[in-house]
DNA sequence: ATGAAAGCGCTAACAA
DNA sequence: TTGTTAGCGCTTTCAT
């Protein structure tokens, strides 16, 4: 009695259950088992267990040109924001049997590129962007490509483009409520970057909560910082103490950009909330743990990248484009203890 | 003049260079092109080239059972330990033309398995494993699979397995020999799970320098909590603080258990480092923000990523095993706020 | 309901 | 040095 070497094939187990490896294909995939005699498909799935039968995704996709596969683009997997967007999308390819590449462009745009060439030609399915910029060129290279793509946490100008994103505009507006509700009356704005869809619609979402309040909107009480780091946030602190205009309070456009600012206010010996009120986004880990705990507006991004990752799949297996839509995820604003009354 | 449709492959290169299909092929491929006629070499080239033509790697992996793949299990993203970690072995995989399939076993034994199942279908050339116990009886089947692999951070009691360490001896005894230079005699422990190497070997380190300085090991001086978590790192400390034995500094056998001796601190109205001293281990991001900053060893996770990734292609690359050997990289100790002198 | 046969795109042993 | 051939393991159309 000869078993054949090396792992088991269709073949082997066609042959272990007496009929065609055409038949076994068909026996064993759930899509066309119905093609198949009841008694002869109980026949094959006991020969492919008997043998340890597993099938070769590899051979499979060749043929198929299907990789159960989908690929993922992160700036910079070390930035807090990130992970759990990773492992909400991972959670949701894994229970679906897909599996995830993942790609960490460290913020160049030529790494962006490479990588995305690289996935492309492994032939994902479908693929999650978290990098995308208001103008982004890629992203009209990958829908040419006829790639099926969703946006996490950004949106896109120039190209209708299906996106997951929290509730920004909603964020804010409690901040502002909150803030307004304390007293405060000249809150500053501390702004990411308006290349990012973040940058430019929490700003604006800034500008509309004051002019629904009635609140002044000073010249000089919203500066742009460069890029969403802590020292882009101390620089634009900096900027905003020097620069004459008067306020109570101030909203960062994000964590990071709050963290350089309680490194400004230590370096002033400014006292928060006493002296300035702070409010940050994201409700990054940890940043609860700081002195004083950060007033900011959670994310849900693990829902974020869950649900991007499933309306990816539905697309996919749907084997369409995804649908262009937006969807919108509520946020929670969570009160803590860099925000106080005005004194 | 009838273009072929779809994505150009091989034969399409070869019709153009007017070549055969298998010289295309070797023209193509760095490892053969010496095997052909440089000028028939340079034509095939430039076919390739103004075809825009793309290897298809699922066609090249099922002929020759490479897939330039390496998967990586770790236990949650989430962590801050982990992204550095798996940076440092993306970076080195794009560079060297592998891509990383990455997978989240959320701490779970079976979805571990099952992660580790589809990964091997997928027939990746390796694996990064961050998960590993001291008692690990997957790595055994990984072994027996013949597939190489390397582990991180982590070391294997029953299998002779190659890994990338931070110097956690080292770590240890420079914060030792800190703390008695700050004048402490009796130096507390919070031990992580002895489950894991890390635990179980700092905690050895721990006793070692103590003896080395000769110091008391006294009972009730050293705690093991149950987990790397920050929940039961408060649990460990009010033990320690409940146990009678009297200290001056506590050592904690990561930041995240030292994360919940801040909170056991502040819970008794305790000061640090006034009325305790404190050290941490793994100098995660944000540590050094928390009030005080935390006295750390600084355990360089990129680097152990990247020698991880680099020893591992290095062993699929010569087509072996990987070397059975531990690759210990040094540690940084870093003082700051959370230590002070004994009062 | 099953068998036969072709082929996804590539590489590699063998021949010329 | 190049061409020929076969086949990696699977799916799927076409017959039967």
């Amino acid at each position: 009695m000869s078993e054949p070497a090396g792992k088991p094939t269709l073949r082997d187990v066609a042959r272990e259950a007496g009929v065609h490896p055409g038949t076994a294909s068909r026996a064993l995939n759930p899509e066309t088992a119905s093609k198949v005699n009841p008694v002869t498909a109980k026949r094959v799935r006991k020969a492919a267990k008997a043998l340890g039968y597993r099938p070769n995704p590899i051979a499979r996709s060749l043929r198929t040109s299907r990789t159960h596969t989908i690929g993922m683009l992160i700036p910079d997997l070390t930035n807090p924001m990130f992970p759990p967007l990773v492992r909400g999308v991972d959670q949701v390819l894994s229970e679906r049997g897909y599996t995830l590449l993942l790609a960490d462009t460290d913020n160049s745009p030529q790494r962006e590129e490479r990588l995305y060439t690289a996935l492309r030609d492994r032939q994902v399915d479908g693929l999650v962007i978290g990098t995308a910029l208001l103008q982004h060129p890629l992203l009209r290279r990958i829908v040419a490509d006829g790639l099926p793509l969703v946006l996490v946490n950004r949106r896109s100008d120039e190209h209708v483009t299906p996106a997951v994103v929290g509730d920004e505009a909603s964020g804010i507006q409690q901040s502002v409520t909150h803030l307004t509700s304390l007293g405060h009356r000249r809150i500053a704005y501390l702004a990411g970057p308006r290349t990012t869809s973040t940058g430019l619609g929490r700003l604006a979402a800034y500008h509309q909560a004051l002019a629904t309040g009635g609140l002044e909107q000073a010249a000089g009480l919203a500066v742009e910082c460069g890029a969403w780091t802590e020292e882009a946030g101390a620089v634009g602190m900096r900027r905003l103490l020097d620069g004459g205009a008067e306020f109570t309070a101030v909203m960062a456009g994000n964590d990071m950009l709050a963290l350089g600012c309680y490194d400004v206010l230590s370096e002033r010996g400014l006292s928060c909330p006493d002296d300035l009120s702070l409010v940050g986004f994201n409700d990054m880990p940890f940043i609860d743990k700081f002195t004083p705990p950060l007033t900011t507006v959670h994310i849900p991004n693990a829902d974020i990248g869950a649900e991007a990752a499933t309306m990816l799949l539905d697309a996919v297996e749907a084997g369409r484009v995804t649908p262009t839509k937006v969807v919108t995820l509520p946020v929670e604003f969570v009160v803590r203890g860099s925000t106080g009354p005005v004194r």
